[in-house]
DNA sequence: TAGCAGCGTTTAAAAATCTAGACAATACTC
DNA sequence: GAGTATTGTCTAGATTTTTAAACGCTGCTA
């Protein structure tokens, strides 16, 4: 029993209609997707039609056939946001203590945040490190500031730059007397 | 027939070794998710002993009881990177015509991209515009460059800031006369 | 127009996954 | 120690996915 389509509401998102946008934007036709993939262009289609759930490890050998992670494939669950630009005066100003962050945009499910810090002297995140899911990085535009990751301890002046794994400990200090400024990014979003 | 674990080959990464851990990061008990996602305990069981690939419909079920994304799931596949400061002069250059990029770090398999663009006088992304998958943004430094995202078109000068879905056609010019700084970052990276 | 090649879809049978329930091992209470 | 509850594993049967092959359609060539 059970025959009709799954739809949106089984996956969170529609496989098979993402599935088959990558395709085309590949240019691949269903057979020719099989072939690479090693399976029959049966399955690709009962996949974009929803007519099936394929397994993980079905998916995996399609997506090989693109060639495309399952982390790629499922990291465009995210549905597209609106605002591209962003004046000076409008990027939104978040202050935590002696730290100050300018935050383009400030919209939920983006997979991308990107601030504009500044660190007055004497700033700390805090000696409890901090950890969360994800990647951040960025560039150091003035000033001078310390940064501790893991067992890893430098400091960073201008032209500098970063980038760990934010799930490591980690703690941002403005050692300096000299306001710091650093453009950042992070990947997801955490603030 | 086939029926030893499936292993880390088959899936690129561990599913079951993943879900164990995901889940016993929880403190939950097979049978506790399995009560909260809607299946059975032996599915769970299965599928963390790589004795079954889940279909993506179940492997969703059982995510939600955590809960936890797909996106989420699979983005745990890569494992972390090591260098994490980058001195001004390590910054990787590419230079492509009149723009040059300076990049924190180039590792394989890193979510995030960050970038230090100079854009010379005139220097022009092309008038076939760019598009591919992900999220892009950055803050302007120095300088003034013109930005075309689908149908919509700004300058922007330093502070101002711009953040949009990769996916709509783009490009970038230096309409001014003075070179134009940019910070950007990128997930996934594309260049 | 016939013939051929490519496309996506469909269907019955083969192969996989999922469920329901049983099983053994451990821990805690009485 | 017996009794009970909880844990993860396993197995037969129900359900779903996957294959292999056919179908109908379109576009191209002779």
């Amino acid at each position: 029993m059970m025959s009709e389509p799954l739809q949106e509401t089984e996956t969170g998102f529609d496989v098979g209609a993402q599935l088959r946008a990558v395709r085309e934007a590949r240019g691949l036709s269903q057979r020719e997707l099989a072939r690479r993939a090693g399976v029959t262009n049966g399955t690709i289609s009962l996949i974009e039609q929803n007519k099936n759930s394929p397994s993980v490890a079905s998916l995996k050998k399609v997506l090989d056939g693109i060639p495309m992670t399952l982390a790629e494939f499922f990291a465009l669950e995210q549905p597209p946001c609106d605002q591209v630009f962003f004046r000076a005066a409008e990027l939104v100003t978040l202050t935590k203590g002696a730290v100050s962050f300018r935050q383009v945009g400030a919209r939920e499910g983006q997979a991308l945040q990107i601030l504009h810090e500044h660190y007055a002297p004497g700033a700390d995140t805090g000696k409890a490190m901090l950890r969360h899911d994800g990647e951040e990085g960025g560039i150091v535009l003035r000033g001078r500031i310390e940064l501790t990751v893991g067992e890893r301890r430098e400091v960073l002046g201008p032209g500098d730059a970063y980038h760990f794994d934010s799930s490591q400990p980690h703690r941002f200090r403005n050692i300096g007397d000299e306001v710091c400024e650093v453009i950042s990014a992070c990947t997801p979003p955490y603030l």
